[in-house]
DNA sequence: CTGTTAGCGCTTTCAA
DNA sequence: TTGAAAGCGCTAACAG
């Protein structure tokens, strides 16, 4: 079952099946139409791999991440097949579960099945690794890490402004004591955020308190645990901001843990927005970074590039915004020490 | 840069350097060491689509699932992936929408690819598409669907066990009023995890009241709006069982939400148990459904299969267990009526 | 507008 | 154990 048979049937050469399956122009009408019938009646697929072959054009594109379970990917996944899928072009997935050696063999992956671009969605990777892609000239893109070159292009997104309206936020509530909970400090893009938080915090004249900083994992439990070290501290924050919303919604846990409440005793802002943050309780007041838009221009790059000889690789920038929700108030009065209530 | 660089540089035939990648017994090792070398010193990465084209084995299987946004499939997507590396087989992901016409398109991609089998992960199925894969001789496994034939195998999922072991729970902390979330009704698995509890309420002599039945949609929003619905009742449940853990998040929020504690007025039974359901608060009581057990009995149904014709497709079962967390407690003393407190 | 034909890169007999 | 050569199924010049 090959074009072959449904050229035989059609009574056409295999080149004019081709070019129908393709939607070229030169061929008539009629002719196409007889082809398609062929096709029908033969239930006929065109075998992916000899197109590729043939063609030089897998019309597939890569997106590596880390971690599918990390709830910050799945919609990038699904945003960014949406777009594929709306170009004509599939999507092979990755992920590098955060393992130096797992990312290798997601490269490698990549590079057999001849992908005809990358998305790079993992903040750490390996200068020779992007080379081995690079050097065979295929389209990349990064998520905020990175620089742009030739065929190589960067979504940057601008930290500072999505957490100083968080501050802002914030200290316009009265809040000036404000912890923060990281990601884990060997994640890049755990240490931009801390940078953009202690940034923003100095640009507002407060200050910055080393002892309100704790290390969470990105995960609910790095949460729940970093919060309960702040809340058992001498002097202890009246606002958190944490590095993503699975930290928030972890510390959500250990506050109420505690007899205490969200956002009476603390406000809380997370980062992300994820779907989930939109309903805990309360409703988590965030720093959306639009996983559609990420994934949107992350294949426009790819594709321009691609289709597009002339794009060089860009730099797109990303704008955070706060979504402020139930998770922040005002500042309560100080009911003092380390026990309130 | 392929193979027959790669020879040319080893100084042996394409053929040698072909047996050399594949692992085959009869390569001196001399010889597969210079060839490995030369792999080496060329960065020699065999083109997948002209392997698979060659060989006529894709090394590729199908993973089809209906969201990857919904907390469900993440784990399972990476079990199954996990499995398949072992194998050294690669996966093919593809997400329908719960849209039937997406279905056709991922069964489209299933069949150009080539892949060497196809675990169908979402419930409902399109006879004449089954047929599409079945009558090309593709190993398949459902999920809980379909009946085991010539190359197809199903996962059976003794819902009646889990769910009567969560009746059974509840019953003993004394709830005799018990009510039901279920998913959205055109989900086979939502009818059937529904059957199942209704039937489990009769076996166990309680009174079975379709009033305490509302339909969710396996999100947070439909849990939320059927839990709502629920409490506006006359007559309440003082626990309620859902169709899966989002539903019981959602509801969970309902509640809180008219100032009501959980377990305390209502007790609250998930099914599923999503990574999330150990961290909500209080956290949630559930019926686990495990994912890695479903995928590695999946790709292991359809590489049997493949890898052994002999196999003939078979039938597995899979027991949900009861995970006691804190979300269900004894039934309260009556305070009556459609407002507590 | 359609057909002929030479690849695409690898695998796999079949000989040697 | 190794090599030569014929495909695998499709695409893409190049003719006509």
């Amino acid at each position: 079952m090959n074009i072959k048979e449904v050229a035989r049937l059609a009574k056409v050469s295999t080149a004019t099946v081709s070019r129908t399956i393709n939607g070229s122009e030169k061929v008539t009408a009629e002719t196409a139409e007889r082809v398609r019938q062929a096709i029908e009646t033969l239930k006929f697929y065109p075998n992916t791999n000899a197109r590729a072959l043939g063609s030089g054009r897998s019309s597939l594109y890569g997106l590596i991440i880390s971690d599918i379970t990390n709830p910050f990917f799945p919609e990038l996944v699904k945003s960014f097949e949406d777009v594929a899928v709306q170009f004509g072009q599939e999507v092979l997935i990755a992920n590098t579960n955060y393992d130096p050696h797992r990312m290798e063999v997601c490269v490698t992956r990549m590079l057999q099945r001849k992908v005809d671009g990358v998305a790079i969605m993992t903040s750490e990777m390996d200068e020779h690794l992007i080379d081995e892609m690079s050097s065979r000239r295929i389209p990349l893109v990064f998520l905020d890490t990175g620089t742009p070159q030739k065929g190589i292009s960067n979504i940057a997104i601008d930290y500072a402004s999505g957490i100083d309206a968080a501050v802002e936020h914030l200290s316009s509530l009265g809040h000036t004591a404000i912890g923060f909970i990281s990601g884990p400090m060997d994640l890049t893009s755990a240490r931009v955020r801390r940078r953009a938080f202690t940034n923003s915090i100095k640009r507002k004249g407060l200050k910055l308190d080393r002892n309100m900083i704790e290390e969470g994992n990105h995960r609910m439990d790095g949460g729940h645990e970093a919060m309960a070290r702040l809340l058992d501290k001498e002097v202890r924050p009246t606002a958190v901001l944490t590095s993503n919303d699975m930290t928030a919604i972890g510390a959500m846990g250990a506050i109420f843990e505690r007899g205490l409440k969200v956002p009476h005793d603390i406000s809380l802002i997370g980062f992300d927005d994820i779907e989930l943050s939109a309903f805990t309780q309360p409703g988590l007041t965030t720093v959306r970074l639009s996983r559609q838009e990420i994934a949107k221009i992350a294949f426009r790059a790819l594709y321009d590039v691609k289709e597009n000889a002339s794009a060089k690789g860009a730099e797109f920038t990303i704008q955070p915004t706060l979504i402020e929700r139930k998770s922040t108030g005002p500042v309560a009065a100080r009911r003092g020490g380390k026990h309130p209530v």
